[in-house]
DNA sequence: CAGATGTCAGACCAACTGATATGC
DNA sequence: CGCATATCAGTTCGTCTGACATCT
């Protein structure tokens, strides 16, 4: 008899985050959302291969995910002047507007998932997962 | 300037654990071993509804996955003699030794993926997740 | 030239949709 | 009959693999 692990539980709570913020509620994929918010959390810009790095999205993947982004109007590649293999991603004001959108949408969703928990619980949990994604 | 919220921070933390655990490591698919878990935190049986239920899996998949797990030998099918359109799954005996042959592949990969935290730090975060997965 | 970065096409896997069968 | 449970076939979606082009 024993009780489930922690990243069972994790992945658990993940999946219902899935369900609760469906693309219809925020104007676009989460995945494409994970995008935004890094660069919305970066000045607006980032070196692609970054990108990857911190969204463990790899090469492959992220080269289609930022085709639908380009072609909503919501970033945009730029070539890197000092190294012309790599391009930087920006954040256009369209981009912003809709990422602020979905954001909110995305804030009623964790309201829902983590109804559970009081404020200063989530403030918490918030704490250990930002010390936790650091390694 | 915004900073990612909560449950991207989740589903983020989440997909490192999907790296970190494969199913070489595990014997096993992570869906399975999810499976598994539960019957094994519920005295080796749940109805089948139930179970799909408390995976956040829909029935449709939950088939699937049942049908690999019986076709491995880790779990059998019966009918509730109660109402016969349900089903009993039940884990095996070969299930549970799979089972925690998993788990203990599973708390090395727990191990990776929370190595920034100190113990006490992760027994907060399995409560609050816990606590989060009650509502 | 070797290594890094980005792109695309194809394969593969996981999830959802709709239709069907059975029992309440 | 309407509703719940389980099953399967078909479709769709996300992810990974491998080949290729560009640049350092």
């Amino acid at each position: 008899m024993t009780t489930p692990g922690t990243i069972t539980q994790l992945m658990r709570l993940s999946k219902m985050v899935h369900r609760a913020a469906p693309e219809s509620v925020l104007g676009m994929t989460l995945r494409q959302f994970w995008v935004l918010s890094v660069l919305a959390s970066n000045d607006g810009w980032r070196p692609q291969h970054v990108l990857g790095a911190q969204l463990l999205v790899d090469a492959n993947n992220l080269v289609l995910l930022l085709n639908e982004l380009e072609d909503a109007g919501w970033v945009q590649r730029e070539r890197d002047a000092q190294d012309r293999r790599r391009h930087i991603v920006v954040l256009t004001d369209a981009g912003r507007v809709a990422f602020e959108r979905a954001e909110r949408a995305q804030n009623a969703a964790e309201e829902e998932v983590l109804a559970a928990l009081e404020p200063q619980e989530r403030e918490q949990l918030r704490g250990l997962l930002d010390k936790a994604l650091q390694g």
